[in-house]
DNA sequence: CGGCTCAACTGGTCAAGACGAGTTACCCAG
DNA sequence: CTGGGTAACTCGTCTTGACCAGTTGAGCCG
């Protein structure tokens, strides 16, 4: 029953009597929760307060609905963990890729699918890159699955100059990928720099990925540079924040 | 207008519609949306339709709306990039922590407020700090604030034995915070590594972090390890997603 | 002219009711 | 015993209507 004198909206208590009853394990992971005419009944409001209480759940990534069957407590998925800073020479020379090796570790069988287009550089573009605005920039969008779903999202760009008459713009870039085609042109690889950020996705992302409601994306945008300082390649990553967890070492001093 | 013969839900199409137009710049950031009232006449729904759409857009993160004055396009805040591997021994000597350190390079006023405690560990815990289950954890809950704004809470746990009789079950460190104080007691630090993830605050996260609706959380799990590889610390922290990124650096190889 | 009041906005909350659509389990006919 | 249909659940959508609670500005009054 909820106090209609506390000043505290009866959706927010029927929300934080349910969450509760959740974190405490009254509810437990994968639980049916009762249905929404239960909860009519039990808190004495009216459906559409009770929906309005289990929207704000939803959208915390607490719990799904599902049309039909009812609505349950979200079981925490299972978080992969990524480790980066290994895009080392010897790993790229033996295989095709971060990605396919990753998988092949892991045991499931990865795809990708790649477009190859070209664009003029915005303004955040043309910062990660340090080229004039405007300029023809070679852009990579590929799509990773892992036994068929997608996991994750990944934009490549490249000033057009560097990708010219090489593998970089055909679909497939042969053994080690761009970044081995781009040392081949003589273009020796310094240092990463990952920038780590997360947001709501948009609708088109969620359908993608597949995600639930209130499940953030963690976006990465990795900027490859030479031995000069100069940048020469930007990768933006989308990834599922309830599956994947990013991993970063390094050295005391 | 909605179209009702498309099989779209009404309120669905209204999100689109404003989604649609705040990408394309039509409803600029800042700016006030109609009021719903206004909605209502312009789309041909009711009120709660109209609603549930604007819900929507603010989970998604992109409007806010204010009781009494409207709703409006959440203009993208400035985001402030932290740069991690900045943890070096002679950067600890000279400071009293990381966080001080980039506020005052930064130009703002910071503050923090910690609280001592003593707790038993648990799975995660115990697996992080590779202790037993139950074992007696230190634990120093920070809360940093910048220009008296919180911008990031942080929670550090260490096994009881090594802070015995130190300044680490203080309020105050001293100079060169946590780390230095365990290097005097002979724990030389030899490397960090952080998982990175992202989920939607609780509401208490919301509610100190004073998050917007549709702000999702960075969450850090560092965990330091001395030479022989066995972990000494792990610290939790949380931070607004629409404020903070992270940069991670490393050589190509 | 300055300060206050109040009306007319804004979004926030809640009810009652109706129908649609997906899922599941049961029952009955073959 | 099996198969299919159906009834009874579930959540999803939408309407009408009402009142509350902040915010703002115009206009009145001192």
């Amino acid at each position: 029953m909820v106090d209609r004198r506390s000043g505290v909206p009866a959706f927010r208590q029927v929300a934080a009597d349910l969450r509760e009853k959740i974190a405490s394990g009254r509810f437990s992971p994968g639980e049916q929760l009762p249905s929404e005419r239960d909860l009519v009944d039990s808190y004495g409001v009216s459906r559409p307060t009770v929906r309005d209480a289990v929207n704000l759940l939803r959208a915390e990534g607490l719990v799904t609905s599902e049309h039909g069957r009812g609505v349950f407590v979200r079981p925490p998925a299972s978080i992969r963990r990524i480790a980066r800073s290994r895009l080392s020479r010897e790993a790229r020379e033996r295989n095709r890729g971060a990605f396919l090796a990753d998988a092949a570790a892991q045991g499931f069988t990865p795809s990708t699918s790649v477009k190859v287009r070209f664009e003029e550089a915005d303004d955040r573009v043309s910062g990660y890159l340090a080229i004039e605005p405007g300029s023809d920039v070679t852009v990579r969008d590929r799509v990773m699955r892992a036994d068929g779903l997608v996991v994750q999202l990944a934009v490549s760009r490249l000033p057009r100059e560097l990708t010219r008459d090489t593998a970089i713009e055909q679909v497939d870039t042969g053994v080690g990928g761009t970044y081995a085609r781009l040392e081949e042109a003589g273009h020796r690889l310094a240092s990463f720099v990952e920038h780590v950020g997360a947001r709501m996705p948009t609708p088109d992302e969620a359908s993608l990925l597949q995600l639930a409601d209130g499940v953030p994306v963690i976006t990465v945008t990795r900027v490859a540079y030479r031995e000069d300082g100069s940048p020469i390649e930007m990768n933006d990553m989308t990834l599922a924040a309830d599956r994947y967890q990013l991993s970063y070492e390094w050295a005391a001093d």
